[in-house]
DNA sequence: GTCCTTGCTGTACAAAAGTACATGTACAAA
DNA sequence: TTTGTACATGTACTTTTGTACAGCAAGGAC
């Protein structure tokens, strides 16, 4: 009888707060949003219920959370990129990063989730709208605004394709379409 | 005294089911997915809730059905397309085609909703890609497979752009694109 | 050590959604 | 007309989910 209560892990509320979050993007990417449930984050996360309702006010605001987690991640790996972007060979370039991103069946997924809720929640738009964003902004300095912007809407298609095949568009024709483009 | 229980309408069960079909894509394209309850769609089909329980036995079979729904509709648009297609003009008559489809915000929403349930759901992948497996297939013949599917990836993003953006992308930017890609 | 604040837990209650079903009605066949 | 069947309706029950909360534990202040 000396565990009436089962054993309170550690404290350590910003780690655990990111626990939370980083299960519920879990759950969004792989099963998809309407999976996200309180007690469904709690299994994932090895936190009691009680926990994802103490960080999150309501499911609303975890789901919210998580997306805006997601879209960050993808928007950080446009900006890595953006670094080691040497303008003389945009397409190849582009080509061996964006499939390497293509690879990343989480980062696919999160993408296309971010775009399925930005369609019917206009408040998520700009989540769903800012790595692309950025991208063009990057890219429209060297080759122009519409240029770049047709880049940007063939890599949200290959976006799409990856996450409804097993494998991805191949970096060469990923580099074909890419030159052609620009 | 009389009427103990409202007079139920004409029987109609063909109609009946069409019209819960047509009001749970309503409902998949405007609201989500997660919006997608019986309740919901029997207020909005004007049917009692039972009705949607006796011609749809789950929740999941409703969904499903009116996915495969959507995927016919996009697919019909598709196949429509292809009547009309004149060989000479391929670049120009695809982006007068496409840009019309992308004004349809039904229509574009569809897709997104499709391809979202595809990535998280293998047995509804190919609902997603059956409208592009035909454009694939319809253009292989005349530019190749490789950019055939080059073009199909580039309008899939085109409908991610269509859907997160008020306006979708200029039919003379999708035909200088189309005409890059072909 | 004692206290005390904050974190963490499980449980309990409320709301929402899925599903079953008894009842009543229209339509057609006899 | 009568009657039987298939259709339509609303209600009731069950399950799932969201959310509130009372109590226990940990780690520092003193």
């Amino acid at each position: 009888m000396a565990d009436s209560l089962p054993a309170p892990r550690k404290r350590d509320p910003e780690g655990r707060r990111r626990a939370i979050l980083q299960a519920a993007t879990e759950i969004i990417v792989t099963q998809g949003t309407a999976a996200l449930t309180h007690r469904a984050v709690a299994a994932a996360a090895g936190v009691a219920l009680g926990s994802t309702t103490q960080y999150f006010a309501s499911i609303d605001e975890l789901r919210e959370a998580a997306l805006t987690e997601l879209a960050d991640e993808i928007d950080q790996s446009v900006a890595e990129m953006e670094a080691t972007l040497d303008l003389d060979r945009i397409p190849e370039q582009l080509a061996k990063e964006v499939h390497a991103f293509l690879c990343d069946p989480r980062a696919v997924r999160a993408d296309i989730a971010l775009a399925a809720h930005g369609t019917t929640e206009p408040r998520l738009r700009e989540l769903s709208l800012k790595w692309s964003d950025r991208l063009i902004e990057i890219l429209s300095a060297h080759i122009g605004v519409e240029r770049a912007t047709a880049v940007s809407i063939f890599l949200d298609g290959a976006m799409i394709h990856a996450g409804l095949h097993d494998t991805p568009v191949s970096e060469a024709a990923l580099r074909d379409a890419l030159r052609s483009l620009i």
